[in-house]
DNA sequence: TGATTATTGGACGCTTCGGTCCAATTTACC
DNA sequence: GGTAAATTGGACCGAAGCGTCCAATAATCA
């Protein structure tokens, strides 16, 4: 059912996108591509027709959904208080780090690192490291108001990412998330733009 | 080469684990039990003769080299200032997390969670949580001492944690880690206790 | 030495998977 | 309606892996 004639159907790339999200979720890097079509209520032909092969399938999904998951990552503006802020940047963090659908892709990258090394480099560049260089950023325009004091802006903002990250992190990772509630997320949110805080305070 | 009769050898049974070791983190869950035979010197036989079947095997795998990594990580004994004594842990943490061959389980661990959610829950239980366990208690004695002022120790721990993890954790399971120096480590784990310590100054 | 038992190595069956091929069919455009 | 293109479904190949089987071998114990 071609759209444009000489073009590849759209919708239905799409659709394959979300059977590989769902399906790898599931089981793996080594979920077969007979259960993605399957999925997307594709034929396997299309898969190969769209994507080549399995390897540049799993590329083309983490492309296409990382962009989406580090969206709301962009550092709100400064505020005349940090507090307020950092309480949503982390509350954002925690967010994602909470978000079955958005760690599930970090799985299957994490088991497609031996394999993808370039890949494994891709995702950190774009979602760990580059919310690092933004917050960095601006935890030195605050130290320069006068606002903060902090010293090594690269090292304070690795440590604010782990305190949203705790062990949160690795508990997605291995399945193991409990899905936690809006109102938990807004208390974690606050202790730790707050305990931050007093860590980075002028003297 | 039986040693003792109608008994298994223990020094193959071992080989076997040191070679499944070696051969999954290189490989991932992947990895061949025929590679891991070869590498370990062995019969494929003598395998399953041992272990059963491959879920077997890094069930055991996991279970004998986890207690070695979590070793290291009894909380020291209360110091008369609480920050030499977080120094030394945060030290300990980096170091875990930094480890290759320790990490190189996690993600053998992470990638099996799909199929052997209970591994992954003892993995869980015996690593981060156990140290959460053990460092919130401590933070628990000192507040009561009046040497810090925590009021969710249990937060305050898992906090922490993340700190010393930052993102070395999530580069380290994407095989991004490059080898991080004693002295870094040395300086970081410092600079770790001290605004650690800050953020939880008694007023 | 003889009996017992683990080990070896290699062949084998079975299943799964990636990827290809192809004829029949559906869809979109002219 | 006719044409060109993509889709479908299913057969098919080759590779790889798990786990089994077995006869020959080596090592221990009595």
């Amino acid at each position: 059912m071609p759209r444009v004639s000489g073009q590849i159907d759209q919708g239905k790339s799409e659709a394959i996108l979300d059977a590989a999200a769902d399906v790898l979720s599931e089981h793996g890097l080594g979920a077969s591509i007979a259960a993605i079509a399957s999925r997307a209520g594709v034929s396997k032909q299309t898969i190969y027709n769209q994507f080549g092969n399995k390897t540049d399938l799993i590329h083309a999904l983490v492309a296409r959904r990382a962009a989406s998951i580090t969206a709301p990552l962009t550092m709100p503006g400064a505020a005349e208080h940090p507090e307020e802020t950092l309480t949503e940047l982390a509350r954002t963090l925690i967010a994602i780090v909470t978000n079955a659908k958005a760690y599930a892709l970090m799985r299957v990258t994490v088991q497609g690192a031996g394999a993808m090394p370039e890949l494994a480099h891709a995702v950190f560049e774009a979602g760990p490291n580059a919310t690092r260089g933004r917050l960095s950023a601006f935890l030195r325009t605050e130290t320069e108001a006068g606002r903060l004091a902090v010293d090594d802006p690269s090292e304070a903002a690795e440590f604010f990412a782990g305190m949203c990250a705790g062990h949160r992190q690795i508990r997605a990772l291995l399945g193991l998330n409990r899905g936690e509630d809006e109102a938990e997320i807004d208390r974690l949110a606050r202790s730790i733009s707050r305990r931050f805080l007093r860590a980075y305070a002028p003297a």
